[in-house]
RNA sequence: GGGCGGUUAGCUCAGCUGGUCAGAGCGCCUGCCUUACAAGCAGGAGGUCGCAGGUUCGAGCCCUGCACUGCCCA
């Protein structure tokens, strides 16, 4: 075994074994039979043109350390991975690939362009995921989906035609998010906002019956005002009172536009005139539904003036054209004050291009519509999820949030949801199913590609060019993975048994997007369908995962979001080849604290690397010393090592000592995990297997591998048999957050010979809180006695290497130093230990409440640096003990506080006295 | 404009429903290559818990205001 650990050895091969054996596939339990609880989790697909970032391998992390655990506990652990087509990335690469090669999407035209995807798919799409086998992620390879199976694409299909035949999705001209150079519409959730400069421009619009009388309206957007079909003002504006009804000239345009009033003006806003400019802007376009007013398009789909907006600016970008129209107005004396103005631009999400709000016909589905065959919306729906409880049981909810406090946020989303607009007008998705018929107009939505409109029976039909969201397809997979839909009033096995899933895990900037769709999906496609037994789905059944934890975001060591653009990205892959997996695992884990931001850091990496190569180094010890044992003939039962170490009294204090450590920590981690804490789990392994195993036990059993002296035989056997049985526990705790190690050493450890083929196999270690609360106190006392020695040997100038007598001064328990006299002697190099009554004068000595302590050496101690230390200390005791006493000397504190409080503080107050009693004689003494 | 977080040691962060915590890792100082480990061992130094009030017998912890900072939504 090499001195130092080195991850590289060993990791690529483990990675590989644990796909190549099938590890971790999950088969689908025969119809009827009983099976352990499952425990599923479905993987959020990554885009298929994803690499994995830091942000994916701390979700992975998180996840399959859940998912480990839980195989461990003995449930069925079913991790199910898959990528999404990603609609707009995905088209928006090959396209770029088209550019580099002279052509365009449009020159293939769009069944070529459609198999130019694939191909591409094909070539490159499987990056992120086999950096998922590197990682170590337990996944069910078997299982794998893409959003554009054929499986997937017709249970797509089959909602999509459910959801219109329920009176759920309509087809309509709305006001959307339009990205000019995507040329897609795109949800409301894809545009980012943005604070801009810019400003607010006022526009004088001549009165008709009134000349020389103007309206001035304020705009951000003059370009706009060639689609102004009215001017609204506040009803309750004074000013503007006389204009009610009246009409205006649209300047630069020869048309008349009627003055018109509405709540929504604000009055303080501009001029408090507000030009109405439909089909450009939302707010507009909901004034001009609520006074029927017509709707005027400017620009084309490019953003470019069209020929509604006069041959004067048709074909202008719309910044040019914005630029004319100033200039045009300015030579007509038309344009007013011009202001700056802070406005909120919005952005496509994709591609950073300004998005333009414009007037097209969409494909939505009506969240907040009661469906046509009855019962609740949608959103009423997902509303449910997360409200309805037991009374005074909040945990009984059909869905839990983890952090709380998202509930909130997902519900105020939910309360306010609109309508959402599934169509998207590229070619790579999912293609609505809906024909559109030549000679009635009328639209045929079928599951099979119909040959004649089922209105009119033409043969003039042609399919909707537009595809579906990707967030459609992807909002579907809880169901449609297990296999949905099932044949009519029927079930799928999987779905028997695996639907609800039991988590999810993912990051809140997918919330809306995704999670708040699969629920509103998710409960409306498996309502209609029967539990296993048959009898109807309740609501908490409908859910498709019964918890939801959000993790935090994972930004660079400056704080920084990671972006491409920004150039701050920290490959995971390269740290993971710097550092191992493990290491980078366990940093993650152990920085996910909940409810703040992860600053990735490499010096923690760094500090978890040396603790593999801790761990690494404790077994090449424990191998030494098992080919030692062998050496001398003494065999250690191979099936022993399977178990959770049990001592008993007359085992030495070291190793009950252990065992019960072993199995408080197994327990707390247990808790901790339970709870999403990784950050408190990762510390209580990493603190029990360098402090209390490395440090201290293993530092004592050294004393107890005694392969020379025949008459300790037994003594030296047992012991190391309590090393491995330990060891090999402690390894089975830490697997689940650092696989690749734990894996190795444990195959090492069994010799190959090991009872299951990966130790993820293994049961996880249970525990117990506190199961020696008196051998915890005289193990603490003999830990405090020789890091005293220690501390005094430093402060006197003894040689590292010197061995020196002590003089113990004890209160009681003077029987523990007596009996482990040799842990004393090897751990703090004392020659020998004399139980005295009082310590001689003058000696230098260290003390705590239980006892003092003198190092019997003639080299004197540094008077002024000691004096320093005691001064130092004396008045930190004074401080505390002046705290102490302030509050027991309160007739209130007495009264109100709880007798434990009181009780411990009393306690506390007194050994101060004592410690500060000391000191000051330790001071005294040093003059 | 609305909402949600954060502010604790030089750095990165823990600190549970107020009492027994002021903590960890890294970094720093000192001494050690003690045959598992120098990616190590041992011993240290270092904090008015952002500021100001309040509640309480008692406040990093609860309340109010302020400052700085990050994010989400409009």
């Amino acid at each position: 075994m090499p001195k130092a650990y080195d991850p590289a050895a060993i990791e690529e091969r483990w990675a590989q074994y644990w796909v190549s054996e099938r590890l971790f596939e999950v088969r689908t339990p025969a119809p009827g039979t009983s099976h352990p609880r499952a425990f599923t989790i479905l993987l959020p697909p990554p885009n298929v043109t994803g690499n994995l970032h830091m942000g994916h391998m701390f979700e992975h992390t998180e996840t399959d350390i859940l998912v480990r655990w839980h195989r461990m506990l003995g449930e069925t652990a079913l991790w199910l991975p898959g990528t999404d087509h990603a609609g707009i990335a995905t088209q928006m690469l090959v396209e770029r690939q088209l550019t580099t090669e002279g052509t365009t999407r449009q020159a293939l035209g769009r069944e070529a362009f459609v198999e130019r995807v694939w191909q591409w798919r094909r070539h490159y799409g499987g990056a992120i995921l086999s950096s998922m086998k590197r990682i170590g992620d337990t996944v069910d390879w078997s299982r794998e989906y893409f959003t554009m199976d054929e499986r997937l694409s017709v249970a797509v299909r089959e909602a999509f035609v459910r959801l219109y035949e329920d009176g759920l999705i309509y087809r309509g001209a709305y006001i959307v998010n339009w990205c000019p150079r995507c040329q897609t519409a795109i949800s409301d959730l894809e545009v980012a906002h943005e604070e801009q400069q810019g400003n607010l421009w006022e526009i004088r619009y001549p009165v008709v019956a009134s000349p020389g009388e103007f309206l001035t309206v304020a705009t951000t957007r003059p370009e706009t005002m060639l689609g102004d079909v009215a001017v609204a003002v506040n009803p309750l504006d004074e000013r503007y009172t006389h204009l009610h009804g009246k009409t205006l000239r649209l300047p630069l345009t020869n048309r008349e536009i009627p003055v018109i009033t509405d709540d929504w003006v604000k009055s303080d806003f501009g001029t408090g005139a507000v030009k109405v400019t439909p089909a450009h802007d939302p707010n507009d376009f909901a004034i001009a539904q609520r006074h029927n007013l017509p709707s005027i398009s400017v620009m084309d789909e490019t953003a470019h003036m069209s020929a509604e907006a006069g041959p004067a600016y048709a074909g202008l970008d719309r910044y040019d054209a914005r630029k004319k129209v100033l200039e045009d107005l300015e030579a007509q004396g038309l344009l007013g004050a011009v202001r700056d103005h802070v406005n909120a631009i919005g952005k496509c999400a994709r591609c950073q291009t300004i998005v333009e709000p414009r007037l097209s016909t969409q494909w939505f589905v009506a969240v907040n519509k009661t469906p046509n065959k009855g019962g609740d919306s949608m959103a009423e729906m997902a509303r449910k999820v997360v409200c309805e409880a037991k009374p005074g049981d909040p945990a009984s909810k059909p869905l839990r949030f983890t952090p709380e406090n998202y509930e909130k946020i997902y519900l105020e989303w939910m309360n306010n949801i609109y309508d959402w607009c599934i169509s998207r007008q590229l070619w790579w998705g999912h293609r609505i199913p809906a024909w559109h018929c030549a000679a009635c107009k009328k639209i045929t939505v079928a599951r099979r590609d119909p040959t004649h409109c089922a209105h009119c029976g033409s043969r003039q039909i042609t399919q909707e060019t537009d595809v579906l969201d990707t967030w459609f397809s992807s909002g579907l997979l809880p169901v449609t993975v297990f296999g949905w839909p099932p044949p009519q009033g029927q079930s799928t096995p999987d779905l028997d048994a695996f639907y609800p899933t039991s988590l999810l895990v993912t990051g809140f900037d997918i919330l809306f997007f995704w999670v708040a769709r699969m629920i509103m999906l998710g409960c409306y496609f498996s309502k209609d369908v029967p539990m296993p037994d048959g009898s109807k789905r309740a609501l908490k059944d409908s859910v498709p995962f019964r918890e939801v934890y959000i993790h935090s975001l994972v930004r660079d060591a400056d704080r920084q979001k990671m972006s491409k653009t920004k150039g701050n990205v920290v490959d995971p892959v390269e740290i993971v080849e710097r550092y191992g997996t493990d290491a980078v695992r366990f940093t993650l884990a152990s920085m996910s604290s909940p409810g703040t931001d992860i600053a990735f850091s490499e010096a923690r990496t760094e500090g978890y690397r040396a603790f593999a190569n801790k761990i690494w180094n404790a077994a090449r010890f424990i191998f030494m010393n098992v080919e030692r044992a062998r050496e001398t003939g003494i065999e250690i039962d191979h099936t022993v090592r399977g178990h959770v170490p049990k001592a008993d009294e007359t085992d030495p204090i070291e190793t009950r000592w252990i065992v019960a450590r072993l199995s408080s920590v197994a327990a707390q981690v247990g808790i901790d995990l339970s709870e999403y804490r990784f950050d408190l789990a990762a510390s209580e392994i990493y603190q029990f297997f360098w402090g209390d195993f490395c440090d201290w036990y293993l530092e004592i059993v050294k004393l107890r591998l005694d392969f020379a002296d025949s008459a300790r035989k037994a003594a030296t056997k047992s012991a190391l048999t309590i090393l491995l049985q330990t060891f090999e526990s402690a390894l089975r705790l830490l697997s689940p957050i650092m696989p690749f190690l734990t894996e190795e050493l444990w195959h090492a450890l069994y010799d190959d010979e090991t009872p299951a083929r990966s130790i993820a196999l293994t049961r996880y270690p249970q525990g117990a809180a506190h199961s020696d609360d008196v051998l915890e106190i005289h193990f603490h006392l003999l830990q405090q006695l020789i890091v005293s020695v220690r501390a005094l040997r430093k402060d006197l100038g003894v040689e590292e290497k010197a061995s020196v007598p002590v003089r113990i001064r004890s209160a009681h328990d003077g029987w523990v130093f007596e009996e482990n006299f040799d842990v004393i002697q090897r751990l703090a190099r004392v020659s020998s230990v004399e139980l005295v009554s009082s310590i001689p004068e003058g000696a230098t000595i260290r003390s705590t409440p239980q006892f003092d302590v003198q190092v019997v050496y003639e080299k004197t101690i540094d008077v002024l640096a000691e004096r320093e230390r005691l001064t130092k200390e004396l008045a930190k005791l004074e401080k505390n003990l002046a705290s102490a006493e302030r509050q027991l000397s309160n007739p209130a504190f007495l009264e109100k506080a709880p007798p434990h409080v009181v009780e411990g503080l009393g306690k506390i107050a007194a050994d101060t006295r004592l410690l500060m009693e000391k000191t000051r004689k330790a001071l005294k003494d040093l003059a």
